[in-house]
DNA sequence: TCTGGGGTCCTAGGACCC
DNA sequence: TCTGGGGTCCTAGGACCC
């Protein structure tokens, strides 16, 4: 392999975002145990200030269970406006060091310094001046984490927290992986590092050091990156422009349990409508259509159909969601249901974006991702979206009153 | 009193065609 | 008598991420 010329990467992570974000808006919550969760009732902690995480509190649990380990907790609802203008202001920032970021997601992003460092004295430099100035700014701390490549700027933002500044240099990342558990990388989850263990691999170094071939006998086609990320190696490139999307979603919890087909139809119309919505003001049609249901016990499977022509009709979304429902033998009665679009193209009536909002476009994505988030009815993704919302584009005459609740706050 | 939502990528197996 | 196999499209499900 021929010599690599290191690349310098930084990688901007907030700290416990949404929380830092709403102690910043409201002083009394400041140095307290909150925890951010969905306006829904049956809703879960979305991000928990620091404070919080001393008594177990973890990202998932329900409000019950972070209630049982800390008493005193504070709930606050999610507010997608205050997170997506935070993030449309922190692109100002990054943009003074680099052209070439990724917003990854709200509260994450890479910076790509490889041919800017030199113009701000370092990149060490630039990652305490980006912690000053949003500090300054937004009164919230971040940890950067800088590496050779995006894995181990990851890793080092990761290994920082909070409120830190780490730097894992080329000469470094052996040492600093050798004792690393293979869990901590970007891409290793829970079951791949059960499966890993089994074959005595449990550190970096291991895993680096384990055999191509066992590798691959054991995870197929990623066995290879596997290794290489034992050794600190990652090709990702920084993804400055967006990609296109590959589908489009939406799902929700429902207020309470459902089994009346009259209902489900409801929800899958309201679903149906927001997928449609959402694609054809991004400019999107798909063809595959998909339909998510979770039933009481939790058990969830999806069904999912093609239809001739590429589409963005909700209607169509509508009727072959309805059809794929007909289906299914209902075993139980329903806690979740989900419509999906995919195998998407771009919409060939409408205009694709300009060169130019490429940017802006990667900035929407990371407001889709708040409200990804709290996907639910009324939430929006982004202020001026949030005007088209509030002049009815979802006819309240089909609306069913069991949704009500969930609009409700 | 339980357990969110939106994505991407990968695998495996079946249908179908040449 | 015997038995093919590549390529593509499609569906279902799992793992991982924020």
């Amino acid at each position: 392999m021929a010599a690599v010329t290191s690349k310098t990467i930084l990688c901007v992570d907030m700290d416990a975002f949404f929380a830092s974000v709403e102690q910043q808006t409201n002083p009394k919550l400041r140095g307290k145990p909150i925890a951010v969760i969905g306006s829904g009732g049956r809703t879960v902690v979305t991000t928990r200030s620091y404070e919080a995480r001393k008594y177990g509190v973890k990202t998932g649990m329900n409000v019950y269970e972070a209630k049982r380990l800390c008493p005193h907790i504070i709930f606050v609802i999610g507010d997608n406006e205050k997170y997506t203008h935070t993030c449309r202001e922190l692109t100002k920032i990054y943009s003074q060091f680099t052209p070439d970021f990724e917003i990854y997601s709200v509260d994450e992003a890479f910076l790509d310094l490889t041919t800017t460092h030199h113009l701000f004295g370092g990149s060490e430099s630039i990652g305490k001046s980006i912690k000053q100035a949003i500090k300054d700014k937004f009164g919230i701390n971040c940890t950067v984490g800088i590496g050779p490549d995006i894995l181990l700027a990851k890793l080092a933002s990761d290994l920082g927290k909070p409120d830190g500044i780490k730097w894992i240099k080329p000469e470094d990342v052996e040492s600093d992986l050798k004792d690393l558990p293979v869990k901590e990388l970007w891409g290793i989850g829970s079951k791949i590092a059960d499966r890993l263990a089994l074959l005595g691999i449990k550190t970096c170094e291991e895993l680096g050091r384990a055999p191509s071939s066992l590798l691959r006998n054991k995870f197929g086609i990623y066995g290879e990156t596997l290794k290489a990320m034992g050794m600190g190696i990652c090709n990702r490139p920084i993804q400055t422009k967006p990609e296109d999307a590959k589908s489009i979603g939406h799902s929700m919890t429902l207020p309470k349990d459902i089994w009346e087909r009259k209902e489900i139809k409801a929800y899958l119309l309201m679903l149906s409508e927001m997928v449609g919505r959402r694609a054809r003001k991004h400019r999107y049609m798909g063809r595959t259509i998909a339909l998510v249901i979770r039933y009481t016990d939790f058990e969830t499977f999806s069904k999912q159909g093609t239809v001739s022509d590429f589409t963005n009709d909700t209607h169509v979304i509508y009727e072959k969601a309805l059809k794929m429902l007909d289906g299914i033998k209902l075993k139980d009665k329903i806690r979740l249901l989900g419509v999906c679009l995919s195998s998407l193209i771009n919409d060939p009536h409408q205009i694709p974006l300009v060169e130019e909002e490429r940017k802006r476009k990667s900035i929407l994505q990371a407001m889709d991702y708040v409200n990804d988030k709290y996907g639910e009815f009324k939430l929006t993704w982004g202020s001026y979206i949030m005007q088209e919302r509030d002049a009815g584009v979802i006819s309240p005459s089909w609306k069913p009153s069991g949704v009500k609740s969930v609009n409700v706050k």
